[in-house]
DNA sequence: AGGTCGGCCTGGCAGC
DNA sequence: TGCTGCCAGGCCGACC
């Protein structure tokens, strides 16, 4: 499932393939892709127009048409985006014409498959349209500078719901979602049962480091492919052969060698180490009174 | 307002 | 073998 490091696998590979040519059609076969515009009204706003850029916000693959007109597409679970498939590949559900680049010939055709059928594709008139509709919906990105251990400690204030939920709100941080989230957690050694707002400065600069560390990694292996995910050749990522607990059940943990368990947090599949990631004790929103040695209560573990 | 859950959707697979 | 039914989950809207 396309997080962000698979979508930004997709835009680097896209970019220069789509940059500086025409959109010369689009044919929206799945007429839920484009709602709640119709196909045509969506084909009519933007056919004809130059991509000048492809950019990335969370998600989100941003298409930027000259005359400051955006499409913000988003592969949700099962999308991919093909360039030049022979034969047109199943579960087709837009196909894209590209003009030729200036002064060459040879266009280019791309493919936008889903299986699933939960992908979108919204029109977004000028700047400011484009840049509500991302704060509306997206936090910062973990590779923003802003995006602090002090910040996600604001995030977190107060907040009772499992620190894994937070991750995986978009609101809050853009483009962690379920695979990565596991990763994280675990790199950080926070179990993803722990209430957010319970976590220390300490844990969220771990969380931090966890969180990054591990999209970079996926971005370095161009991706996981664990069900539909491919690369824009059809090829799939490496990602998957290097998750160190999501999708691992019954295998020993790569650091401690303990099982790792399955459970649903925030309504997603989790996999969980819960030797290297102890799990919250009850009540740990409550401030525990001090012992009356002073010392700490910590169980000793990793890390 | 924060938190949780169901709906969208279909391929794949467990279980009978 | 073939059928049924359940599971996967990003996002959104409904509900508590």
């Amino acid at each position: 499932m396309p997080e962000l490091p698979e979508v930004e696998t997709i835009r680097g590979q896209l970019a220069p393939l789509v940059e500086g040519r025409r959109l010369r059609r689009i044919e929206i076969l799945d007429p839920r892709w484009s709602r709640p515009l119709a196909p045509e009204e969506l084909a009519a706003a933007i056919e004809g127009r130059r991509i000048e850029r492809l950019g990335r916000r969370g998600k989100y693959l941003l298409w930027c048409l000259e005359g400051e007109v955006f499409l913000a597409q988003h592969l949700r679970m099962t999308g991919a985006v093909l360039a030049d498939p022979d034969p047109e590949p199943p579960h087709t559900r837009v196909r894209v014409e590209l003009g030729p680049v200036r002064g060459q010939r040879g266009g280019r055709r791309l493919a936008i498959v889903d299986p699933r059928r939960f992908g979108t594709g919204e029109l977004l008139l000028g700047a400011d349209a484009q840049e509500a509709f991302f704060a509306a919906r997206l936090g910062l990105e973990p590779f923003d500078a802003l995006f602090t251990a002090e910040h996600m400690r604001g995030l977190a204030k107060d907040r009772t719901a499992p620190i894994k939920a937070l991750l995986l709100d978009q609101r809050r941080i853009a483009g962690v979602g379920n695979i990565y989230a596991d990763e994280a957690l675990f790199r950080a050694g926070i179990h993803p049962l722990r209430p957010a707002g319970t976590l220390t400065a300490a844990q969220h600069a771990r969380l931090r480091e966890g969180v990054i560390a591990a999209l970079s990694a996926g971005i370095d292996a161009r991706g996981a492919t664990i069900d539909d995910f491919r690369h824009v050749d059809g090829l799939p990522g490496s990602f998957q052969n290097e998750l160190l607990v999501h999708r691992r059940e019954g295998e020993p943990c790569g650091r401690c060698g303990s099982t790792i368990v399955k459970m649903v947090v925030a309504g997603r599949g989790t996999y969980v180490c819960e030797t290297c990631q102890l799990r919250p004790r009850q009540r740990s929103l409550r401030p525990r009174a001090a012992r009356p040695d002073g010392r700490s209560r910590r169980r000793p573990g990793p890390r």
